[in-house]
DNA sequence: TGAATTTGTTAATCTAGTTTATTTTTTTAT
DNA sequence: ATAAAAAAATAAACTAGATTAACAAATTCA
């Protein structure tokens, strides 16, 4: 079913007794979206978190000029929502949109109190994740402003190499902050060696 | 006592127990920084999360060519430390260094752990603080790719009016990502105004 | 108090990356 | 299979911000 990669990813970190399980399924819902579909929309309050079963989500954000930045991509076992608008329940700045079908286990804010309530293990669990996440945050700001367009493009594809080659070259610039362009500069001159 | 303005920080939060406080205070210690010193050191492992009583630390990474580029500034009420190597208790490539004398409540990676399985609020606590930082780490991450080095600067001064008050302009340029002449020449612009 | 060090300014030159515009290639849908 | 649409490549002109260097203020400290 579409559960057994969630509750196996969760069992690679804790163990969950079969009470904790139901628990956890009947807090939690599945959803599949189609391929260009929104999960939040800007000026939406992002609803749920969503843990990705199967697909790809850019989570990005639309400046005054129009232009996309993407934050992150996301793909199977990854988490993805808009953070900032899910933990104050507030309308979204960011999009979160799907680059292929995806399938989710989704779940509430009142569902993840519940959860965190319930199965503290759980709680440890996204403590931890939101650890990792912030430290590679980080690490983003540290590379942007340590290394030229090209070396960053370089730690994009050795870090994800997998999402390089799934999504468009022009998304993976605007993860890089850089234009598709210049992206495709640095590419024939790689190719060169 | 050094450990009041600790408490009240805690307490805007959560309510403890005076047997949590005792339990705090046993799993916490008092330090005091001179000015200039190193809390980490690249290299070194990041043995504990600092909480700041007084003074003002900044986090930064030296690159390949010696260039310092600043992470996080901190200040009072906020904490410090390299989450990267603290989680994971590896060298750092992170420094955090004093800007001014600063007293800290520090607790190891152990503290923490117990502090967390003892008092679960905490672990609560912590998890709403990572989940806030995130969104300020990502919301960093946007500005720099969507605004102009004068708006990053605007957006600093205004969110961030104290640091701006105490730390040298030239930190404030390698927090921005700019060069010191660059910013200095932002802000002649900006006082024709 | 004044010498040394740290911090900040100004201005000229330079460059990494942008913008705009055109062409080519790849993908999608019929 | 083919037309339409989306994505990628190429190239010239342009600009935000870096670099270098010389100087001016402000702090620090003996």
């Amino acid at each position: 079913m579409h559960y057994s990669s969630f509750l196996n990813y969760i069992n690679k970190y804790i163990d969950l007794t079969e009470k904790e399980i139901a628990f956890l399924r009947s807090n939690t819902n599945y959803k599949k979206y189609l391929k260009g579909h929104y999960i939040v929309q800007q000026g939406a309050v992002c609803k749920h978190t969503n843990f990705i079963i199967s697909g790809c989500t850019k989570n990005f954000y639309v400046d005054q000029q129009g232009q996309e930045h993407i934050v992150t991509f996301a793909i199977e076992n990854w988490w993805s929502a808009d953070l900032s608008s899910f933990i104050t329940q507030t309308p979204s700045d960011f999009n979160v949109k799907c680059i292929e079908a995806t399938e989710v286990i989704q779940f509430t804010y009142q569902n993840q109190d519940e959860i965190f309530q319930n199965i503290p293990k759980m709680e440890t669990l996204f403590r931890k994740l939101l650890e990792k996440a912030l430290v590679s945050s980080q690490k983003r700001i540290v590379n942007n402003f340590s290394l030229s367009a090209k070396d960053q493009y370089l730690y994009f594809k050795k870090q994800y190499s997998t999402i390089e080659q799934r999504v468009p070259q022009y998304m993976v610039a605007s993860y890089l902050g850089i234009s598709k362009e210049f992206l495709s500069k640095i590419k024939t001159e790689l190719a060169k060696d």
